[in-house]
Parts: structure tokens; C-alpha cells; sequence
DNA sequence: CATTTCACCTGGTGGC
DNA sequence: TGCCACCAGGTGAAAT
């Protein structure tokens, strides 16, 4: 489910709901994929530390932790939700899921918990005595400046769509809103990333904003079944121009919206409109 | 090093 | 109803 605009959704109603609580009582499933921190350390490491505010990035969703009592950070959990993952904040009464990995009770009564039926997501802890807090190598799509941007690209050979999905480049987008900020800046998917003119780099980074900051605006996008940090969809599906509309009529010009592979992945676009 | 392919998982959908 | 092929928001390891 989740790119930059459903984690940054995700990421800001867990801050709303559980900052300044304290998580008192951890229990995780007994499946080994989700867990990149080993589980019995991974609880033993949360539990009575409070929760000093919840952040995202690139897709991944950063909770910073400090001792009980204290006024700092000394730790993080980090929660990546893969394909299918959820982090939704509940009360303990609410029923269970399938797929329930983890739950972490809080003093005021609340509950998070992390859902992902296929597995593909990772919950790691950071003793930021030991180790530095989470940073992954990709530059923000939301902030980068023109030139950062266009030194992303530069001498590449592949396809614009794989240097978009590549998040060591640029940290966030994911197969929906490449192929949508794709369409918007009039490109063609399998475009050579380094042939790019910068004029067109540029239209590239203003429509990826442009796409990233209304589909957060929305709520993300709900094409199956992603929920915000309360159970809510999103509504930015609503309005794609090309993501899952293959055979529909393009929204600008009529034309049927294609559907090909690029790195392995559903690729959709508008023959006439992307050039 | 850059790039491509595939395995990792479950579940939904549509054809026969 | 059953079975099968194919598809799905991601990524990291292995192959090229």
C-alpha cells in the first residue's frame, strides 16, 4: 500500500494519536519476517519507553523513543509496511485482524498495531546509543532542489520509471505515483533517465511535488485496501490519470491508457500524451 | 559499479 | 464450486 503519501498520512495520524504516551506491554506474533530486530529483543527494548513523536522517511515510518520520565531520544522504532502492511491505533477491544503482527498497549489505553497479510514489512528498534537514527541514503522528493535533482539522473542508462523507483535516489515514490508524476510531466516511462533534457528534469520534479502533495492532501491513495492510522481510505485513487486504467480513456485526450512492463513492474501511460 | 531479474508472501479476480 | 493463471502499494540478493 504504502509510498511517500500513505506513510506521511500514516506517519502523522500515529504522531497525533500517541505522542507524549508510553508503551507498556508489547506482544508480537510468532512469524520471523517481520521482524529485521529480533522479537525478544526488539519487545524487551520498547516496552516502558515513552513515545516523543512519530515521523516519516522516504517510506519509512520513524517513532522516536525516550526513557520513561526523560525530556530526550535515546532509541527509535522504525516500521516499514512493504506492500501490504498497516499501522493502525486502536483500543484493545477492538477485534484483532488476520495477519495482527504486533501490538503495543499503551498507558493511556490505546493500541498500536501493525497488520501485513503478505509479510513484505519490517519492524526494526534503534538504540541510538549504539547505532545513529534511521537515514536511508535517498533524497527527499518533497524538498529537493532543481540541481540535486537533475545530479540524480545524470550518465544513467536505464529507464526513467526504474531510476524513479530506485529509493537510494530519490526516497518515497512507489509504482503508483511514478507512473502518475510520469504522466503529469508528459514523459515516457522507459525514457533513458540520463537523455533527459533538463527542462524536462525539471517539469519531472515539479510534477512528482505537485502529484506526492495533493495525493497527501487526499489521504493517499486506497486502490485495494490501505487505511490511515484510524481505518480511514484514502481518496486520491479517486483521481489517477493513469494508474490501474489501462484501457480507459485518458483523461486529457481520450486515448487508451497503456499497460506495459518496466522493472518488472505494471506500467501504465498515455501513448499520445507522453511523448 | 550499474542494471536487471527474481524470490519473498497472501489474497483477490477472472477465465474455463 | 474448483482449479489455475495472473495481478497487486516493495525491496534486497543474485545474476548479468
Amino acid at each position: 500500500m504504502p509510498e511517500l503519501p500513505e506513510v506521511e498520512t500514516i506517519a502523522r495520524g500515529v504522531h497525533n494519536r500517541t505522542r507524549g504516551d508510553r508503551i507498556v506491554e508489547v506482544w508480537f506474533g510468532s512469524h520471523t519476517e517481520p521482524f529485521k530486530t529480533a522479537a525478544a529483543e526488539q519487545a524487551k527494548a520498547l516496552e516502558g519507553r515513552l513515545i516523543r513523536g512519530v515521523n516519516r522517511s522516504g517510506k519509512h515510518i520513524v517513532c522516536d523513543l525516550g526513557p520513561a520520565g526523560a525530556r530526550h531520544s535515546d532509541a527509535q522504532w522504525v516500521v516499514h509496511l512493504g506492500m501490504t502492511g498497516r499501522l493502525v491505533v486502536t483500543t484493545p477491544e477492538a477485534p484483532v485482524a488476520p495477519h495482527t503482527h504486533a501490538r503495543l498497549t499503551l498507558a493511556s489505553g490505546r493500541e498500536i498495531r501493525f497488520v501485513d497479510p503478505r509479510r513484505f514489512g519490517r519492524l526494526e528498534f534503534r538504540d541510538l546509543e549504539k547505532k545513529a537514527g534511521f537515514a536511508g541514503p535517498g533524497k527527499e522528493p518533497l524538498t529537493i532542489g532543481t540541481d540535486e535533482f537533475a545530479k540524480l539522473f545524470r550518465g544513467r542508462r536505464l529507464a526513467i520509471k526504474a531510476a524513479l523507483l530506485n529509493q537510494s535516489l530519490l526516497a518515497g515514490v512507489g509504482n503508483i505515483y511514478a507512473d502518475e508524476s510520469l504522466y503529469r510531466a508528459g514523459i515516457r516511462p522507459r525514457r533513458m533517465a540520463g537523455r533527459l533534457t533538463r527542462p524536462k528534469l525539471e517539469r519531472l520534479r515539479l510534477a512528482i511535488k505537485e502529484v506526492l502533495e495533493h495525493a497527501i492532501q487526499l489521504g493517499g491513495s486506497s486502490v485495494s485496501d490501505y487505511v490511515d492510522a484510524d481505518g480511514v481510505r484514502g481518496f486520491f485513487q479517486l483521481v489517477h490519470c493513469v494508474y490501474l486504467r489501462t484501457g480507459l480513456p485518458c483523461r486529457r485526450c481520450g486515448t487508451p491508457i497503456r499497460r506495459i512492463l518496466v522493472a518488472g513492474r505494471g506500467t501504465h501511460y498515455c501513448p499520445k500524451c507522453q511523448q
